[in-house]
DNA sequence: AGACCCTTTGTTAACGTTCACAGTCATGCC
DNA sequence: GGCATGACTGTGAACGTTAACAAAGGGTCT
């Protein structure tokens, strides 16, 4: 019965019609431009009101050049270390007005990196962020070519892209330097995989820490993140007899050296002390409850975000920084005096 | 010193004068319509690969009205259940050719979903994947009238909007079960906070199989899916001698509940048996090892996202559908005969 | 041979926005 | 009174792609 059956949504066009004006002033009133008269504004504002009119994204992105999209590789998700930082980085993203586009890698290898950021920048987004806990991430992209503003989240030496932290080392330092000052002898580790970042930093600090106090360094036990590799660990741990203390790379396997010792009747904190790493949810409610270093993803997914803003909104692209956020010690159970 | 210094990446203009045609052949071979010679097909590749061209997704979404990307809005992404429905969603719609956006939620109230809802289909998103374990989130999506293919994971009567999820109540009712198999006189529960839905379901499950047996239910105790709450709950029920089967909402929770009865002497499985939910990786090093109930939420995503692209993809939008995955029974050692 | 169809290619016009530029009108100043 | 200045508004052309249509060439069938 109307005149025009309006199927589709309406376009600035129509506000502009229906506000008596041209589509540039609709245009100039969206983006507040400051020379428009009052009237006309309110006039056109309502227009939109009642048509329920919403600006095209799409078409905006294509002149501007702008997406205001930011994209974020990642790598298993579905760990609580990335999910914590990628749930930062999504919060501090979007309060400033970006939208997030997600890719998990299964397997971190160059082609992997590569044909997400491909993936990524045929998208046309405005900016990188890549979560690349693992040397060979960092290493492909600090060979990539890269034609748009990234940012490294826990990434080592990624060439020339700047680098958001948490200071593993410190970290590694602040557990061996407890257990030390508790009177042991030495500290034993359960590492993470060798191609991780994160698990060398830790192991560097661990060695720092001992030898800064003269002690000889045991040979670190291999993990690979998971309680049962902490499991295995911790029953190689158990058989000997001169392991009084234990820092161990990350929770989940502090969880299965807790799990291991339980079994074996090695008590902790009486007979060995344990201290985890990251902090995770569950950490307070282990048998015991453990004492672990916390890292602050909300920090570095906030920092991250902050940089690649400042690449991408300042002009020059600033020198390739390094912003390391440092992690604290939390104190529970599972470490006592020798 | 050459000819034309090219900046700006290349357009299809560019890649036709290269190899000699029009810019609509060029759109023809990216697009592998059927009628274009061989010859020129390879002339215009060898052209594309040459100047390393790209196609413009942005452009082509303004003229196709669609963008190959799918939003997903959840609730806190930092939990174990959400990362890997979203995981899981995202693995789906990469492999199906899909962009993903994502939306985190803080707080899930009716503005909360609108916003997120508002958000992406202003970015031009083809379909989304609400994540809505919350009573109050489906509702809202119930209400909203969108105008954009939608698909709930975890959702109740989600109005209109076909529904993905796991089957809680058979959860609750497989725990239930085998409690009582194994001779226990009735089965107390920790209960997952009143507006999830899936907590809801849990309690429903319980109660059947309670029911069915002919068996008194206690009073549930009140949990929030946490650690802390679970040891509450647990604090209250060590002190109950009568306590000797309990089913706790999820593993974190049951976790909690772990820990306050290795607090107050209270041997798992020897005096109280429980069974936790979700099957997290850590339950396997608990102390004791826990028994629960396994999601699987690779599963839950790869079905949302293939209801979600029947519905794009198809032309008619099926009647609401819902689609109910099996949980499964894991058995491990904290659960023990009577 | 001519009508017809199919394959292959090109031309022009969208898609919905912002940008560059050009107007119009009122105001202030000499 | 004329001229510059500033505020406000409109017109046309991008942005880079796909859709719609037209046209050229070659083959088949009667």
């Amino acid at each position: 019965m109307g005149s025009t059956q309006r199927q589709r949504p309406p376009v600035m066009a129509d506000v502009a019609k229906e506000a008596g004006v041209s589509h540039q002033t609709v245009s100039r009133v969206l983006n507040e431009h400051p020379n428009v008269r009052t009237e006309t504004r309110t006039r056109v504002l309502e227009a939109i009101d009642k048509l329920g009119y919403r600006r095209n994204l799409v078409a905006r992105a294509l002149v501007t050049r702008h997406s205001r999209t930011l994209g974020v590789v990642s790598f298993d998700t579905t760990l609580y270390g990335p999910a914590s930082t990628v749930y930062g980085i999504e919060q501090a993203a979007r309060a400033a007005g970006y939208f997030i586009s997600i890719v998990s890698l299964k397997s971190i290898d160059r082609t992997g990196v590569r044909d997400a950021l491909d993936y990524l920048t045929d998208q046309g987004v405005d900016g990188i962020v890549v979560v690349a806990p693992q040397r060979s991430a960092a290493q492909a992209l600090a060979d990539l070519p890269l034609g748009v503003p990234t940012v490294a989240v826990e990434g080592g030496e990624a060439g020339d892209v700047p680098v958001v932290c948490v200071d593993q080392v410190e970290g590694g330092r602040l557990a061996t330097d407890h257990l030390l000052s508790l009177g042991h002898e030495t500290v034993w580790h359960v590492r993470g995989p060798s191609d991780w970042l994160e698990a060398e930093g830790r192991v560097a600090g661990w060695r720092a820490a001992l030898a800064r106090a003269g002690r000889e360094a045991p040979e670190p036990l291999a993990g690979d993140w998971s309680p049962r590799s902490g499991y295995e660990a911790g029953r190689s741990l158990a058989s000997m007899t001169d392991v009084t203390a234990v820092f161990v790379a990350n929770d989940q396997m502090a969880l299965g050296v807790l799990r291991a010792f339980a079994e074996q009747g090695v008590k902790v904190p009486e007979r060995v002390s344990v201290v985890g790493f990251d902090d995770i949810p569950e950490s307070e409610f282990f048998s015991p409850p453990l004492t672990t270093i916390r890292q602050d993803f909300g920090a570095v997914g906030r920092h991250s975000i902050g940089v690649l803003l400042r690449q991408i909104e300042g002009d020059g692209p600033e020198e390739s920084e390094r912003l390391v956020v440092p992690p604290a010690f939390v104190s529970r159970v599972s470490t006592a005096r020798r």
